[in-house]
DNA sequence: TTGCTCCTCACGTCACGTGAGGTGGC
DNA sequence: TTGCTCCTCACGTCACGTGAGGTGGC
């Protein structure tokens, strides 16, 4: 009853996963991938035969998650996901670079400024989002306080005058 | 130079908007506000003859302001909206009833908990939209924070070795 | 009277959804 | 071989944008 190797490949580390098993993990849809792909949003999978199945990685996956989240908490369009998308790749080829060792202190610094920069402008993305919704919040907890304040009036009311 | 009475009639208290009035003070289109009227999410501005020009009243745009906030904070569709408003059309009429005067103490306690319980309806959707942006924010802090120990620890290595 | 905004079609667009018809790997 | 998922058109849809051509109130 345990379970053994013989599960579908995608399952395991490091095999290719196909277009269904990406928009299931990263709960979308094939359509949607193959859009963003058209709109050149994702990079198309390389050196694919004209009809031939799209292969991805779990980075691929990591990356289209991202990417939706920042697109649904922060509202923003396609367009603006490109950007984002652009920094994104900006920011991978900084971290394998800087994971591949480089011996250069300036260029070290420059990279861990760089990356910093991007984190934050995200941040105050996020941030101003954040006060967005916390004026939502303070807004529906008044109202809710005064309501409980009526209540408490009614309570103390006679029950019949 | 003081201000006198002779500016456009709609800058003024209670006199009737139009729409493009509405939409600049909505931070939207004239199209869009047809466009939510024609599929029924906003009421057709009652009686008008074909033809003739829509016009609100200030408590319109603030409808329209409260419900393009709640779509954009909380991303939900114009179907999602739909149930929204009728919500909002539902605890206006409570509160209307509320100040018209309400002696029963029976229907008054039901008023109140009515409003109570859509405040609370809204004040999950808004605390769940807020927990996925404090996650957010928190993972993009611990980015900083960990840059910014790899900057420090460039401060501390030799300048060359 | 001149501008401006308004009106109603109606076609365009963005971000996909949804079959139609066919091929390819466990 | 049978299913399942995959593929590419291609048309549909939702939420508007954008003229086209015309009417109406300060």
């Amino acid at each position: 009853m345990t379970e053994t190797t013989d599960m579908p490949a995608p399952e395991r580390e490091g095999a290719p996963l196909k277009i269904g098993d990406v928009a299931k993990l990263a709960g979308t849809t094939p359509r949607t991938i193959r859009y963003y792909e058209e709109i050149g949003l994702l990079p198309a999978s390389g050196g694919r035969e004209p009809g031939a199945h799209r292969t991805y990685s779990q980075a691929d996956v990591d990356r289209l998650i991202e990417v939706m989240r920042l697109r649904t908490l922060l509202g923003v369009s396609l367009d603006g996901l490109k950007e984002l998308v652009e920094a994104e790749d900006n920011r991978e080829a900084l971290r394998r670079e800087w994971h591949e060792g480089v011996p250069d202190p300036v260029r070290r610094r420059e990279i861990l400024e760089s990356l910093d920069e991007h984190a934050e402008r995200q941040l105050k993305m996020v941030r101003a989002r954040r006060d967005e919704i916390a004026v939502l919040e303070t807004e529906l907890l008044e109202r809710r306080a005064r309501i409980g304040r009526r209540l408490r009036e009614l309570e103390d009311e006679p029950a019949t005058a």
